[in-house]
DNA sequence: CTCCTGTGTGCATACGTATAACCAGCTTAG
DNA sequence: CTAAGCTGGTTATACGTATGCACACAGGAG
């Protein structure tokens, strides 16, 4: 390539990234004769000379929970304006997150979505200096940059309606306690009964894996206690709830209030309409990019650990309104 | 690190990736002390080095549909038993495929989902000798392995179980011509009406590109001429019509049929218990990613293009039925 | 004892780019 | 007219791994 446009490698490499101390003539002569051979420079020679690949990685264990992917748009939108590229890394079979990938020097950084409480990844990327932020997820272990919703805040937001509305026997299911959201929006919503005096009996509550079928499963199980409404603890298991209530002839809201949160896009469709908390993903996204982005370029200097805490709103549609009188 | 193991770098590198030339005492030695310092070799020298990055691309422009999302991680979990990474790629906001990305050197291969039938990236991708696969998609233009499903076939099965039914004044809601899944679909459907001497006059079917929005929109325009049933390209554009029509209190099946092509997730939901005609996506990514292998490897040897049709099978479900009477 | 063979490791080099350092030729100031 | 600067390139080198090849050493055959 070099030869066919009768200069040196180095000027190739600098004029093909617009380097500003190369004529325009040879610039231009360069920029042709690479045309001409359609010749585009390696992406692996350059990445083992500058020590970075341009790629972030998006870590994600569940493809099938829409709000990740909704995530991944987001995220991939956001990149789409740097010059970085997006990398979905999910978890093996085992459940073991891919360490070694993400430190083996094809990756300039990463953003952690679905991060279990016990997870020891951040403390070993943290150590390794490796630049990552946690996105909706937290551990309590490892300080280091996350961007999450308020989700105690949430749940309460939702307990207050339901309570407002005068619902008593309000039943709640929750996601798994292994997750920060699902054991802060669980201690949101219980908080949120509490300031109303109302307990929460066992029959009235459940946990899931944060997956369709499980909710659809746990609903019909809550739906013995009779309850007036019920709080899921994320839209997945919401929309599970109503396709099981759906299928059992319960009446939604006029039998059974349904709250979610999340706010995913299929909440809105017209057959759903369903109530839930909302977090701004447009603007999680944005947030953690930008964390992601200011830890990848101070990358000497130690950058003390940061936290960005979205507010939660609720979402009015009609999957909820006064308990059924009687 | 070499130095930390009392060995030379090549000895490194030998015992990190298992060469049985290696005696097992310096494999220990070597591997115990990479441990200790937390060492993984770089992926950066390594792709330089082999001249190969261990990565494969899907290239996807519409992440909001869930048939592509499924496909996405059905081929995950079907790269998961290689050493391969997958990487997502997405059209920029031009809506230009990333040729330059995938030449780059940072890829082994790609498959491409989304390709419209004027694409030049196939002829560019073949000229250049870069491995690749067609899913879903084709292009007429250049020769290359292609895995789809019968799309012609399929779009029969739909319009013949109609018309079985007694249906006559029978809707159709067709894809952009631009890809080969709208064309072939609507042709096939054409097809089928016409065995049966049916016309399609002109409010009884439109275009919509493969979104939700566009097909709860062309539904409300379609339902004016008072059709009896109605198909759907694909199950987005099904499920879009069924919540429009939701939302106008026009009854499934009772009122009007609705048929989807992909068989999405979602499709099999209670609340939506969408018939739809349903490609095998474990199946079909299966065969892609075979094809991509055996061209990944065979890299000498021009492999002669290959093409892997699969039969689309109908999926009874509960949108669909006899026409209503008068 | 010598020669040969096989085993295990080091040495030299290649991969393709980026970048520091250097240098030729021209311009400009003194 | 010369020294100093500027412009526009070249040369040399580094990045971290893989791999062909040379080579030291041990063991066995002649």
């Amino acid at each position: 390539m070099a030869r066919a446009a009768g200069v040196s490698q180095p000027t190739v490499s600098r004029a093909l990234r617009g380097d500003p101390r190369l004529s325009e003539a040879t610039r231009k002569r360069v920029v042709e004769a690479a045309e001409a051979l359609q010749y585009v420079p390696s992406q692996r020679g350059r990445s083992l000379a500058t020590r970075s690949s341009g790629q972030v990685a998006i870590v994600v264990s569940d493809l099938g929970n829409p709000f990740y992917l909704q995530v991944l748009d987001e995220l991939h939108r956001a990149l789409s304006e740097t010059p970085l590229r997006m990398l979905v890394l999910t978890p093996d079979a085992h459940g073991s997150v891919p360490f070694e990938r993400l430190v083996d020097g094809s990756l300039d950084g990463a953003i952690l979505t679905t991060t279990v409480l016990d997870s020891q990844l951040p403390a070993a990327l943290s150590e390794r200096g490796f630049p990552f932020v946690l996105l909706n997820r937290e551990v309590d272990a490892a300080p280091c940059d996350v961007c999450v919703v308020d989700n105690h805040r949430g749940a309460m937001l939702a307990a207050a309606e339901l309570i407002g509305l005068g619902h008593t026997r309000i039943a709640a299911l929750f996601g798994p306690s292994t997750t920060s959201t699902g054991r802060d929006r669980e201690a949101g919503f219980r908080a949120g009964l509490g300031q109303a005096g109302l307990e929460l009996p066992d029959q009235l509550w459940r946990r899931a894996p944060f997956q369709f079928d499980a909710g659809a499963a746990a609903a019909l199980e809550l739906l013995e206690a009779r309850p007036t409404a019920l709080f899921c603890a994320n839209d997945i298991l919401a929309l599970g709830a109503f396709n099981a209530l759906h299928g059992r002839g319960v009446r939604i809201p006029e039998q059974v209030s349904l709250i979610g949160f999340d706010d995913v896009l299929l909440a809105g469709w017209d057959v759903f309409q369903l109530t839930t908390i909302s977090q701004d993903i447009p603007g999680m996204v944005g947030a953690a990019t930008n964390l992601l982005l200011t830890r990848m370029t101070n990358e000497g200097d130690p950058l003390p650990p940061r936290r960005v805490v979205l507010e939660p709103t609720m979402v009015h549609r009609r999957t909820h309104g006064p308990p059924p009188p009687g």
